[in-house]
DNA sequence: AAATATTTTTCGATTAGCCTAAAAAATGTA
DNA sequence: TACATTTTTTAGGCTAATCGAAAAATATTT
């Protein structure tokens, strides 16, 4: 039996490992994790040690991290539970998707079997956060979607909008100024090779240019 | 200017004397709060320091505590935060009115302003949690309706079950049982004088007795 | 009024989380 | 291989919140 109690501070260092590991997969290094989580490498290292000793990671001294399989477990939840407060907090309260990631980052940590059950429920278990990300179920599982970047798609290819890579508000605010959101219809007319930069039809109706830095944090169907 | 950073923990302590002085009017003693907090004496004398160094309370030595007006306001910030998710849990993810005070404990602590303003439009800017307590609106303003203790109602009175006093979760469920909700219409039909336990009529349907303990956590309209 | 009991406060100590500075290990380069 | 750089860890200290034990103030009883 593995400790139950993990407080708001050791799940945001097991989320920090999850994600800069790609969902559990490689090692993850102590510099890395205390950029993400404006810390220290000191403090991490003083984490390594309550984590390891509740089993949730794997250390080995000046070789990184990895997340044991009860740590992708709380991981997954903590994952879970914020992206499903996120599409509480756009589809019900009628939030900005850049509006979204600060009040979720504290709602991640309510621990209640029941209140995520319910809120999953209460939401019509969707499949995707607002920015496209996959909602892992109660048993951990993520359905991913087949998608790329439009900046690898090629002139004439349509596309769904199924995702964004950066969540930045000040990167969101640009996508809702030109009228970009998930579930957009954009057909690539033209890239420019000078610059990378891509033109791009939105749903049938307006045409505009985006940077490459725009296009490749955009993520198409395909 | 007083500080606006309000640990999780400072805001409990706020509310138990917020509570304990019956909404900010009377001073609270060290003993009571180490009680309800089920935490130490001593700890409780160490908080007021900080309380009263940011000058949310007012503490004079050996003679308990009163709250500060900034102090009240923090308190009905975090009662109405409290109530209003009270609400949601009940009425949109369908918890019982015993399930949802250990949740909302949690969420209550959860800062920002928008989501409590959208939280509040989006239930239809409700007057009462599910226990028939005021929610205070953003001036911390609380309507209180007439109520009366059910066992303080005579033979043939009739009333809307408005509130309970006791939240316990085993009173409440075995309110349920009983039938008895908010909202009920009850009819006092008799009154035993040995035991103060009162017969009612619930909905004009079902017929039953309870308890002098029972009648007295009960809130009728009046 | 004095003795006793209760309540509250003070005094170290402890734990979680974080920090700086210094040491140790790993990595890169000459 | 040896030197320099980078990364990671250790060591010692700090703050917030907690506690037990002892001291101080207040309240109660005789």
């Amino acid at each position: 039996m593995t400790n139950k109690n993990i407080s708001f501070t050791e799940e945001n260092y097991i989320k920090a490992i999850f994600h800069l590991s790609e969902n559990g997969s490689n090692e993850v290094f102590t510099n890395d994790i205390a950029d993400l989580l404006k810390t220290k490498p000191a403090s991490v290292t003083d984490m390594y040690k309550k984590l390891a000793q509740k089993e949730l990671i794997n250390h080995v001294k000046y070789q990184g991290v990895t997340l044991t399989e009860a740590g992708k477990k709380v991981a997954l939840l903590v994952v879970r539970k914020h992206r499903l407060w996120e599409v509480f907090l756009v589809e019900k309260l009628k939030f900005n998707w850049d509006q979204v990631h600060e009040v979720a980052e504290q709602l991640e940590h309510i621990h209640s079997p029941l209140l995520i059950q319910r809120l999953d429920d209460f939401l019509g278990f969707p499949q995707y956060d607002p920015h496209g990300d996959p909602i892992p179920d109660e048993t951990g599982t993520m359905t991913i979607a087949s998608k790329k970047s439009l900046s690898d798609a090629l002139i004439g290819e349509k596309g769904i909008v199924v995702g964004v890579q950066d969540t930045n508000p000040i990167f969101l605010k640009h996508l809702d100024k030109l009228e970009i959101g998930l579930k957009c219809l954009i057909e690539i007319s033209d890239k420019v090779e000078y610059d990378g930069s891509v033109e791009i039809l939105i749903d049938k109706k307006k045409r505009t240019i985006v940077s490459q830095q725009v296009a490749q944090n955009i993520f198409i169907s395909c």
